[in-house]
DNA sequence: TACGTAGTTGCGAGATATCGCAACTACGCT
DNA sequence: AGCGTAGTTGCGATATCTCGCAACTACGTA
């Protein structure tokens, strides 16, 4: 592969990544792992403004994460893959775990008279 | 739960992946993917200077994807989870998919003269 | 045609991200 | 102490993101 390829490659990489990279369009992920939503419907779950969630919807679909189906006077939106959901969980996984180390970390940094006894303070 | 702690778990998952909206933190990944590496080295592999790869690998660890271990003079970074791998990769693979049907979408729309026969311009 | 609902788009302000450059710290060696 | 290597940090310029607001299009209905 040459060289320009693979940054190419990176960038599209980044760019779908791009769209879990915001805490709404998290919530609009969320929201549409179980079936396709409109967006009037969409805004009223993630508490914003229609615009905004069209907005976000048009980058998604952009990058290909979702996709819509129009309908008369409404558009219903959906994930253009499960994986996308899977990936989605396997971060929140790897949040989970760092919040776990987060609790110890605290727990540990705790002053003295409050914590077991002993404890490695690290590094 | 709360409504402002799912505000706030959406924000830490989105800085999760953050990490990996930037072309060149997703090479540093891909480079970290097989085992520690110095900063030094994983700046050439990557291409980029040692303080940018530095001021990167310092973004990652604030959110916990990275782990550093000092020995001596050196850093030798490494990713904290193997599920950071995993989750690049299916987000490539959401990827691949996109380029599959980009490419489709690229042959349908090629002029009349070029394409096989009938094929439907959906839309 | 007029009106209401659904959704999209353009714009501007404020916040964040990215990078290069230069200065800096920390360790090892002579 | 003096020098070289490894890595980090601060700063400033530029680019990108995010959101609210207002205007706009498109469809359905009376």
């Amino acid at each position: 592969m040459r060289d320009d390829e693979r940054q190419r490659v990176y960038r599209m990489h980044a760019d779908i990544c791009k769209t879990f990279a915001n805490p709404r369009r998290l919530a609009i992920v969320e929201a549409l792992a179980d079936g396709e939503v409109g967006v009037t419907d969409l805004a009223r779950r993630v508490g914003a403004t229609k615009a905004n969630v069209s907005q976000h919807l048009a980058v998604m679909r952009a990058v290909g994460v979702v996709q819509v189906r129009a309908e008369g006077n409404r558009c219903f939106y959906r994930l253009a893959s499960a994986k996308i959901t899977q990936a989605c969980r396997l971060m929140r996984e790897v949040l989970f775990e760092q919040m776990a180390v987060g609790a110890r970390l605290a727990r540990e940094l705790r002053p003295a008279a409050s914590r077991p006894r002993g404890g490695g303070g690290a590094r």
